[in-house]
RNA sequence: GGAGGGGUUCCCGAGCGGUCAAAGGGAGCAGACUGUAAAUCUGCCGGCUCAGCCUUCGAAGGUUCGAAUCCUUCCCCCUCCA
């Protein structure tokens, strides 16, 4: 694209004259690395990885997740669809399950210590995470591997050698390391430990690229010391933008709720994707949608020239809740959202609740507690103020709002929690 | 081991004897508007049998008519010195 690229293709041809064993010609070595770099983040070392790929042989690429969570969300797709496109390059993926990193816990800053996970605990979460991530990955060809495997043999000693391989000053150039200390947030020791025993696992697969978050850079790039400490080529590092969750400034997480898991229910998916903004819509065509780069520009185009960006954003919604459930879901979570939000019907599915009063019958605000639509009676008291509780449609007014045993009422709390009650 | 700084409501962060259920921001919720659960604006944002009452400011005691604010002890975090 720049001058750099074409110093490149120079570099390569040399290379390739150089080496006659070579199998891929210069314009694959192009586009395999034009694979590469898409949506991504960085790249290292791209020279690097045209050397490795210049050898003709699948290449082992590595990604670790640790199985600290039981469900998947959107941002962890932006990884997989990667890992997607280098498998269907041929290359050997090796899905990493971190059941012994689990138990440390990436340093995040908000988890200083993490309970360990129980065996069965990682077992649940390492099959569900497997279960999904063959939505998109093809399990004939993915290898799934455990770190404990070879950290655990590691010993206390094995660990204390390997913890002898880096520095406290370069520990400290991580970013998260660095700020933590600097606002004199504690930082434990054992947190040192992990990009270590990352760094470990790309030695034991013998990884010639690992991939990961941007978050992830320090530790992939603590894997290539570590790779060269003992003796081996250090991998190839290729970073992927992390995906803002919901509220668009947050990175995708359960613990902040701002995530559309992957399975969750199409209604919820589609109305979830509904509720990102205008701006933040389109880095998630560039993440999230299977979309190629051209299509997605002239969708961009299409929005400047005049075309209502909500009939976009139901385009990526319909796209996502298909590829997780199915085209008739997604058109079914399609005509909810617009009878629900844009004609205020009511929806056809709502839970029932049984309320037992001794036929006393029961004020609003205690129905609407215990028919879980606020989480007290003090919510619900704030939401009548306010106008957002409905009892059979009608806006309620009266605080003090008698529902008589015998009837049953449809309850609405602001847009979309609904229930219907039936006073005992 | 010594000296000092700090732990506040979901998060960040003010408050430093009464006017504090506790500023401000973020997140969240509601209403209006709309193109949607966008944006924007407005309001709310501890609980309850809700014009009143109860429980919160690391924990437990204490001083005071009255404490998040003062004192004591304890727990935890950080900095510097050793």
């Amino acid at each position: 694209m720049t001058p750099c690229r074409f110093a490149y293709c120079y570099f390569l041809l040399t290379l390739n004259s150089l080496t006659m064993a070579v199998s891929l010609t210069s314009d694959e070595i192009e586009h395999q690395l034009a694979v590469f770099k898409r949506g991504a983040d960085e790249l290292l070392i791209e020279k690097e990885l045209a050397a490795k790929l210049a050898r003709g042989k699948p290449l082992r690429i590595k990604e670790g997740f640790d199985p600290t969570r039981p469900d998947l969300h959107l941002g962890h797709t932006v990884q997989f669809n990667k890992l997607r496109q280098l498998q269907d390059l041929g290359h050997h993926i090796i899905f990493l399950i971190g059941d012994f990193t689990g138990m440390i816990g990436d340093p995040s800053g908000r988890n200083i210590t993490r309970p360990p996970l129980t065996p069965e605990e990682i077992a649940v979460n390492a099959k569900t995470y497997s279960d999904q991530v063959f939505l998109i990955l093809d399990r004939e060809k993915t290898e799934v591997a455990f770190n404990s495997k070879w950290l655990s043999a590691l010993g206390a000693e094995g660990m204390i050698r390997l913890a002898s391989l880096y520095t406290v000053a370069r520990m400290l150039e991580r970013d998260d390391f660095s700020k933590r200390f600097r606002d004199n947030q504690p930082i434990a020791v054992h947190e040192f430990l992990y990009p270590l025993a990352q760094g470990y696992d790309s030695v034991a697969l013998k990884a010639d690229v690992e991939l990961g978050g941007t978050d992830q850079k320090f530790n992939l790039l603590v894997g290539r010391e570590i790779q060269k400490a003992y003796g081996l080529e250090p991998q190839c590092v290729l970073t992927l933008p992390l995906l803002e969750g919901l509220d668009g400034v947050q990175k995708m997480s359960k613990s902040y709720d701002n995530y559309v898991g992957i399975a969750e229910p199409p209604r919820e998916m589609f109305g979830k994707l509904m509720s990102i903004s205008d701006e933040l819509m389109w880095r998630y065509y560039d993440l999230v949608s299977l979309k190629n780069l051209e299509d997605i520009a002239a969708l961009k185009k299409e929005v400047r020239d005049g075309r209502n960006p909500r009939d976009v954003k139901v385009l990526l919604a319909k796209e996502i809740v298909e590829r997780f459930h199915s085209k008739t879901a997604a058109e079914e979570a399609e005509t909810e959202f617009n009878s629900r939000f844009r004609q205020g019907v009511l929806p056809d599915d709502m839970p029932e609740v049984i309320l037992h009063t001794d036929g006393a019958g029961m004020a609003i605000a205690q129905l609407a507690k215990q028919a879980n639509l606020v989480s007290s009676t003090s919510e619900a008291l704030r939401l009548i103020e306010q106008g957002g509780l409905k009892v059979n449609s009608d806006t309620v007014r009266d605080k003090k709002l008698l529902i008589a045993a015998g009837n049953t009422v449809v309850v609405q709390a602001g847009k979309r929690r609904f229930s219907r009650v039936i006073v005992k």
